[in-house]
DNA sequence: CGCCGGGTTGATTTCAGTCAAGCAACGTGG
DNA sequence: CCACGTTGCTTGACTGAAATCAACCCGGCG
């Protein structure tokens, strides 16, 4: 995950502001450097919707700390990500923000199975600079309709969204705040490596607030994860031992192969 | 929610067995007193491809605790609920079961936006004796082709799916068990109505595990509601006074108005 | 310099999980 | 009909996890 595209954007990249405003609003189709095709997204529909597509698109680029959108602003535009890391969030009445995701290079912000005048429903903010794409919701809606191919790459997309909240909340339910570290920091160990560094995309605050602990937490957390070859120094990473990693994750956890479970854990048999 | 449907599937129904065995199938044609236009999915569809859903579509009664299907079992059928109370859950390796979701009548047990070919992901368990309709999903997927209507219909109850489990991490990170309850018990009071009795659809156990906590947690978070009016009897509830519940929903939360927030909560400008 | 912001650490409190007991309602089988 | 076990739920005492409050460190940077 979160694999910087080498797309040199320099034509269309100028500095930005501090503002939350757009940097610059420019057809794709003028960008030769950055194809619509780069977006898992689009990968695998038709040459036609993505032609069409990419008259309607546009580049906007967006300085750190600045709003996307708001919840309760109505969903006019479908968002992929080119470069860059984007909290979507909830904010309750009261101010307090919840991080729902982080979303990256490469990823819509929000599912694109929007049925054209709804809410977004979560809010959107960038975390450093990032480039985005917009394409109107209307248009893509009836792109949408008319191919097959990109109807079935909205779903897939959909689909993933969903299961990964569903992973979420499993972890929310079921992990303590340490298991979901360790489980956290696995997923940035490349597959087959015992021994691997990395370094992290956001600080400490942000990956908190995606765990679901205060920052003081995380901190302990990490703490911990040193006595089992986990060194940190601000956002570098070192695991000494992965496999020791993987096995904090289920600390506590009698495998019980197939030992005579009780009784089921759900109770049965509730309905009205 | 679970507003039970009349239709009459007597000529359907027979009393179940214990296994998780289907109790009947039957092509939907023969069965006149229920039509998939019914339920919410398919309300909005064209004529001619509800015929020909209804021409693939198996009715199927699950007599209670027994499981429709298993998380890395392949998605083969997409299935609705005629009737009846559905845990949605995962099972961790160790046997943990961490829920997930509980469906109820009208509702779809997964997203049918599988794309084809999949695993279901969850697992889903009957509560009580519930009747189901399966639609091998191969078909389906060809109907979803080719069907915009069915298309829309489908991509809306992806979109209303993930705002709920939006909803719930929310609810997770930021709230505490009673508010949780309070939240939970609202949704079941009729607008506008100051007092209103009804009556739980499942136990405790299995709302203390959709909240998110323990049993007798659950149990010393009712005591507490007891004291602003909150009478329970088993399933049954009293709200006194639905105002004062929803209060205890924000409770410790200064609505600030525009107060000068020290500063914003989640740190910006992180990236790599 | 001094003053951030990001991060850590310690002391304390609060919240929720655990372990254990108990009770009322129900069903079953002698 | 009653002893008995079961199930759903509650309560109490205790433990443990995480939030809170607070101090402090350290590396920019105006």
């Amino acid at each position: 995950m979160a694999t910087h595209m080498h797309n040199s954007l320099a034509s269309v990249t100028t500095t930005p502001k501090k503002g939350r405003v757009a940097r610059r609003n420019d057809r794709l189709k003028n960008t030769e450097s950055f194809s619509l095709r780069d977006l898992p997204l689009f990968a695998t529909i038709d040459e036609e919707t993505l032609s069409q597509l990419t008259l309607e698109a546009k580049i906007e680029s967006y300085s750190p700390g600045s709003t996307i959108f708001r919840q309760d602003d109505p969903a006019t535009a479908v968002i992929l990500i080119i470069s860059g890391y984007i909290k979507i969030l909830r904010i309750a009445p009261n101010g307090d923000e919840t991080l729902i995701a982080i979303r990256t290079d490469g990823e819509t912000l929000i599912e694109p199975c929007t049925g054209s005048t709804d809410l977004y429903g979560v809010s959107a903010e960038t975390i450093g600079h990032s480039t985005l794409v917009k394409i109107p919701v209307t248009r893509f809606a009836r792109f949408l309709r008319d191919s097959a191919s990109l109807n079935l790459a909205v779903m897939k997309d959909a689909k993933e969204k969903m299961t990964t909240l569903i992973y979420e909340i499993e972890a929310l339910k079921s992990q303590t705040a340490d298991q979901r570290l360790a489980h956290f920091l696995v997923k940035f160990c490349p597959h087959n490596e015992e021994r691997c560094r990395f370094r992290l995309p956001y600080d400490k605050r942000l990956i908190a607030a995606q765990l679901g602990v205060k920052q003081e937490t995380l901190s302990r957390a990490f703490a911990k994860l040193r006595d089992i070859g986990v060194r940190t120094e601000t956002r570098d990473i070192l695991v000494e031992s992965v496999s020791r990693l993987k096995a904090e994750c289920d600390v506590n956890s009698a495998p019980q192969g197939l030992l005579p479970r009780p009784n089921t854990p759900l109770s049965r048999d509730n309905a009205a």
